[in-house]
DNA sequence: CGCATTTGACCCGCGC
DNA sequence: GCGCGGGTCAAATGCG
């Protein structure tokens, strides 16, 4: 599964148009990189352009040879050098996914020692905290501008696009659970606000993850295979409610439900439940995009507090009160975790902040390597006014995730949202 | 003809 | 116990 989300990376180094910031491979030699099916072991090849072989073939024949020779070497060392890079990202990968587990499961343990090193976080400088932070090997090659020992522009430039890949990856991660963790805090707040926390939570069926998007959204397709069983009508809402159940693995339990939102057409509501119990397939290029724009939507923009999502009560917010980011309504029989697209932004380093700071100290033996996943973009500002209070968040990290440890049908549910939207940002990096 | 979608009937949980 | 509403089933229908 992480091999195969970071080779698609690779992947699309090769495949994807070239931008100013992204043609890694732009140049003399077109790399290739291939895989078996079905095995994380990955063959990297090597084609030559044409153009680099004219009148030596011709007037030199023999040195021709050891031209050639030398080419092959200086290939073969470069690929060695992606394949490493392919490992690192395999790597990476990896680790934000059980980051994203980790600050889902935190509650589990002790929280003691944690709150005041988190404080001591807090005290942290801004630019400790925003610095980006790579693989030391990985920031060893960046650093020593090596890599390469050709021109070394091709490969500087592949890892300065995997370095883009990285970054994108942990924001969508990121991205992702802040939005549970957010949704999971608005929850406890309406919870204690009808002061029937216990029971809600209790009476939990089954949790679920719902995407309020732009009504194009829905065009695409998400990678999966959707089967409509059922279409109703739901009170309060004359859009019907279409059902969908997976139809790629068997008996798989995920099931979806479409529905355009009652105040605002132009929306639709995405709603996931369950896990699938199938590997994911690649998802189309145009859910790609589809999904990559929308997170870009909340990655760049303005940001909401917590405290304003805690006024929402509706089913979904009408359209006189601005949509949440992530917000959590406590239905009558199932939590659903609310995650807008149809928003911009967030400010994912105070997560980062507080998701690293508590799952490092919970889990020293996590092999992170000196990496942490706070980095800086240059479209996601600190803002104070994204969430109240940073000791607030943090503190409601832990309140959030002992409601997840109630109700592990939360993770499922999340898991399959956040699978479509890493599995659709992946081939859209650079857009 | 096979498959997907539609749609009315049915089931189930919840509140009164 | 009853009614309501959400969710699911399955026969009917449509489509390629």
């Amino acid at each position: 599964m992480e091999g195969k989300v970071a080779l698609k990376k690779l992947l699309q180094v090769q495949e994807r148009p070239y931008d100013n910031n992204s043609d890694a491979l732009k140049g003399t030699e077109e790399q290739s990189i291939k895989h078996t099916s079905g095995s994380t072991d990955h063959l990297l090849s090597l084609s030559l352009n044409n153009s680099e072989l004219p009148q030596k073939k011709q007037e030199q024949p023999l040195t021709q040879l050891g031209w050639l020779q030398t080419k092959f070497e200086e290939v073969k060392k470069e690929n060695q050098i992606l394949r490493s890079m392919l490992n690192q990202i395999t790597d990476h990968y990896a680790v934000l996914q059980s980051r994203l587990l980790l600050a889902m499961q935190q509650q589990q343990l002790p929280s003691s020692p944690t709150n005041n090193d988190d404080l001591q976080k807090d005290n942290m400088r801004p630019e400790d905290m925003e610095k980006p932070v790579l693989p030391a090997t990985w920031l060893q090659r960046l650093n020593s501008g090596d890599p390469s020992p050709a021109d070394g522009s091709s490969t500087t430039k592949a890892f300065a696009y995997a370095e883009n890949i990285e970054k994108n990856i942990d924001r969508n991660l990121t991205s992702c659970a802040y939005k549970a963790v957010e949704g999971k805090i608005n929850k406890q707040t309406i919870i204690s606000q009808q002061e029937d926390g216990a029971s809600e939570a209790a009476s939990c069926r089954k949790a679920r993850v719902s995407i309020r998007a732009p009504s194009d959204f829905s065009l695409m397709g998400d990678g999966c295979r959707w089967r409509k069983y059922g279409q109703k009508i739901a009170k309060g809402n004359p859009c019907p409610r279409a059902y969908y159940r997976c139809n790629m693995g068997t008996e798989c339990p995920v099931r979806k439900q479409v529905q355009r939102c009652a105040v605002d057409e132009t929306v639709i509501i995405i709603t996931y439940e369950g896990n699938h119990n199938h590997s994911l397939p690649p998802a189309a290029r145009s859910m790609a995009s589809t999904t990559s724009a929308a997170l870009s939507m909340f990655l760049s923009g303005s940001t909401t507090s917590t405290s304003t999502l805690s006024n929402y009560s509706g089913l979904f917010s009408s359209s006189s009160t601005p949509p949440g980011l992530a917000t959590f309504y406590p239905s009558a029989s199932c939590p659903t975790v609310t995650l807008d697209l149809t928003q911009p932004s967030i400010d994912l380093l105070k997560f980062q902040r507080a998701i690293s700071s508590n799952h490092c100290h919970h889990f020293p033996t996590l092999p992170l390597h000196g990496y942490n996943s706070t980095q800086q973009y240059s479209d996601s500002k600190p803002s104070s006014t994204m969430i109240p209070s940073e000791k607030t968040s943090l503190a409601l990290v832990d309140v959030v995730s002992a409601a997840i440890i109630k109700d592990p049908s939360i993770k499922a549910a999340l898991d399959a949202a956040v699978s479509s939207l890493i599995t659709g940002d992946t081939l859209n990096i650079n857009n």
